[in-house]
RNA sequence: GGCGGAGUAGCUCAGUUGGUUAGAGCAGCGGAAUCAUAAUCCGCGUGUCGGGGGUUCAAGUCCCUCCUCCGCUACCA
């Protein structure tokens, strides 16, 4: 059987992710998981935090801390909201780890064994003061085109104008504000993508299944200009990966560290062995899953990722594994998703504006945004994030179709047959259409997932939903009961198996509330439902169930106003 | 500027290789039911498919052009 390999774009370690990160990647690539999970199938589900680069270092310097304490404890930090919002990574790893230390500097020894790497002399701003190589995004100055006083080294934000550092006027250190700059001479790494040119095109060429959104963007930076363009891939920056040619040093580049988009998705790997290690496990069990030479062939890789960034991990990541000349696992397909926006505007991260992941935990249980942000995950275009939007979807989604299904049957069998499975009756044609509707539905959904369809799946569940409803609707089991108990039995035991099912088909969605509901019947038997018939005779007459509290309680008017306030301005 | 995405009912969005009177959910209106979190179920949709032009027996769907929004543009991570 195929197994799958999953990973998720790593959340940068600077700061809480807001809602609009956490839908790009992170969350779709749990649902896939959970779902894959549920159906029999071996994954391995790998996320980890990006730790390295100048951001974390002036964070770490903002709070005091040395950046590698700084690093830890954010990644524990990120690390209790993802468990927070149920995502099931089987391991959540670090960049800044050992095991992708040891990779990184493996890959680039092998790349330079290739000749794929050559040296280039370059001339870089300097800041006496910070100590410090200044990035262009990182220095600052007066627009020559428009002006505006704050405009930094690579793009002007007032006049949109792309610029060199050099261009500016009274050119400043942006972290510091210290004018005392020099240029100086450097020398970088750069990986000669323009070599392996032809090798990814055709690669990317093989892959027609994949969304326009991946291919497009690839295929531009194939083509653009000269085509795909060598890239540095070392920094003079203290916190990385110190560059290294294997396990020997590099002559000439003492002092310096890769770049974060080198090592980076390097722990996508490494992250993998981490989790061999943690788990006592030997090398081989991990190398299973990335080398085609042990095992890996019959590996099926899918990336999750917000488009920008698609080039990193069509291109630069693929050179890398491809330059190596080993057989590491390449991705078999890339889901790519568009942005969020947050009430009119951006997500920002840098400006505090809308709702983070710790926020939102605050205020209602994970299982409110998990239905919400899947169900309007922003596939084939930006979608938007409104409080009026968010209530109106959970509390007729969560609390009136589903909610209300699970507590009208409970309750009515609690009263009539008390907390046991009724015996009694037996399923007619009303039954035999419920059944075949819902096979139908099922098979949809089974059909959407596969092909990571989110919306489309999201409102197949939905459907399935609605069916048990429909169904009460016209079995009306209450009045069934004035004149034939047993028919009426019949009907409760299946509205009782309806909600069994449910909880199966709706754990990869809202995974909190589907153990509730398990919980609730008394039932450990989360097998999927390939046989509907059978699975609607799972709970058997005799077995005790327990009424559960509402599964979602409703978000009132007062809260969406008074969260809508709150969030409005920005956060500290 | 270049490239890409989007512009479909009040709102959020589907619309496969062009093919009968353009669909779903929500909101709204009417009705049924009263087991349930006043929850549920049924019925009701003439919207210049962003504007204009073109190809075709036939276009939301292809071509041209214009407008608007968004993203990327290789040193943001």
């Amino acid at each position: 059987m195929t197994r799958h390999l999953i990973t998720s774009a790593l959340p940068y370690i600077n700061g809480i992710k807001h809602l609009g990160n956490l839908v790009g990647s992170q969350l779709p690539a749990d649902l896939y998981a959970r779902y894959l999970r549920a159906r029999g199938h071996e994954v391995m589900f790998i996320c980890a935090t990006d730790e390295h680069g100048t951001p974390a270092e002036l964070a770490a310097a903002k709070t005091g801390e040395p950046v590698a304490d700084y690093c830890a404890r954010m990644h524990r930090e990120q690390a209790s909201l993802a468990a927070g919002f149920g995502l099931s990574f089987d391991h959540y790893g670090r960049s800044s780890s050992d095991r992708n230390r040891a990779l990184t500097q493996h890959f680039a020894g092998r790349l330079a064994d290739g000749d794929l790497i050559r040296e280039v002399s370059e001339k870089q701003v300097y800041s006496i003061d910070d100590n410090r190589f200044l990035s262009d995004r990182y220095i600052e100055g007066t627009c020559p085109n428009c002006g505006y006083e704050k405009a930094r080294g690579d793009q002007c934000e007032n006049c949109t104008k792309l610029l060199d550092p050099t261009d500016l006027i009274d050119p400043r250190s942006a972290i510091s504000g210290s004018t005392n700059l020099e240029v100086r001479e450097t020398k970088h790494l750069y990986l000669r993508q323009s070599a392996l040119k032809g090798q990814i095109a055709d690669w990317i060429d093989s892959k027609t299944d994949w969304p326009i959104l991946t291919t497009s963007i690839a295929k531009k930076w194939l083509r653009d200009g000269d085509g795909l363009q060598d890239r540095g891939i070392t920094r003079d920056v203290d916190w990385g990966v110190p560059v290294k040619r294997g396990d020997r040093d590099w002559p000439g580049m003492e002092g310096k560290v890769f770049y974060v988009w080198f090592d980076a998705p390097i722990e996508y790997i490494a992250a993998t062995a981490e989790w061999a290690d943690e788990n006592g496990k030997p090398d081989a069990d991990w190398r299973r899953w990335w080398r085609n030479d042990e095992g890996a062939e019959d590996v099926r890789y899918t990336q999750f990722m917000g488009k920008d960034n698609v080039p990193f991990h069509t291109l630069s990541f693929p050179a890398t594994i491809i330059g190596s000349g080993e057989p590491w696992k390449l991705v078999d397909y890339i889901k790519s998703f568009n942005y969020l926006n947050y009430d009119g505007g951006q997500f920002s991260t840098s400006q505090g504006r809308g709702v983070f992941m710790d926020d939102a935990l605050s205020l209602l249980p994970a299982d409110y945004w998990r239905w919400w942000l899947l169900s309007h995950v922003p596939e084939s275009g930006d979608s938007e994030f409104t409080w009026e939007n968010f209530q109106a979807s959970v509390n007729k989604d969560l609390a009136d179709v589903l909610g209300n299904f699970v507590s009208r049957i409970t309750k009515f069998c609690r009263s009539k047959f008390g907390e046991t499975v009724p015996d009694g009756g037996t399923p007619g044609p009303v039954e035999a259409k419920l059944t075949e509707a819902l096979a139908t539905r099922i098979r949809a959904y089974e059909e959407a997932m596969g092909r990571i369809e989110i919306r489309k799946a999201a409102a197949e569940l939905r459907a399935i939903w609605v069916l048990g409803n429909e169904y009460l609707q016209s079995a009306a089991p209450w009045s069934t009961f004035k004149t034939d108990e047993a028919q009426a039995a019949m009907q409760v035991r299946l509205g009782l198996n309806l909600i069994r099912l449910y909880a199966v088909l709706s754990a990869p969605f809202i995974p909190f509330t589907a153990a509730t509901m398990a919980e609730a019947m008394g039932t450990k038997d989360a097998g999927w439902p390939d046989d509907v018939e059978a699975a609607l005779r799972t709970l058997i007459p005799g077995h005790a169930f327990t009424v559960p509290e509402n599964l979602f309680a409703k978000i009132t008017d007062d809260q969406r106003a008074e969260w809508e306030d709150r969030f409005k301005g920005l956060r500290a």
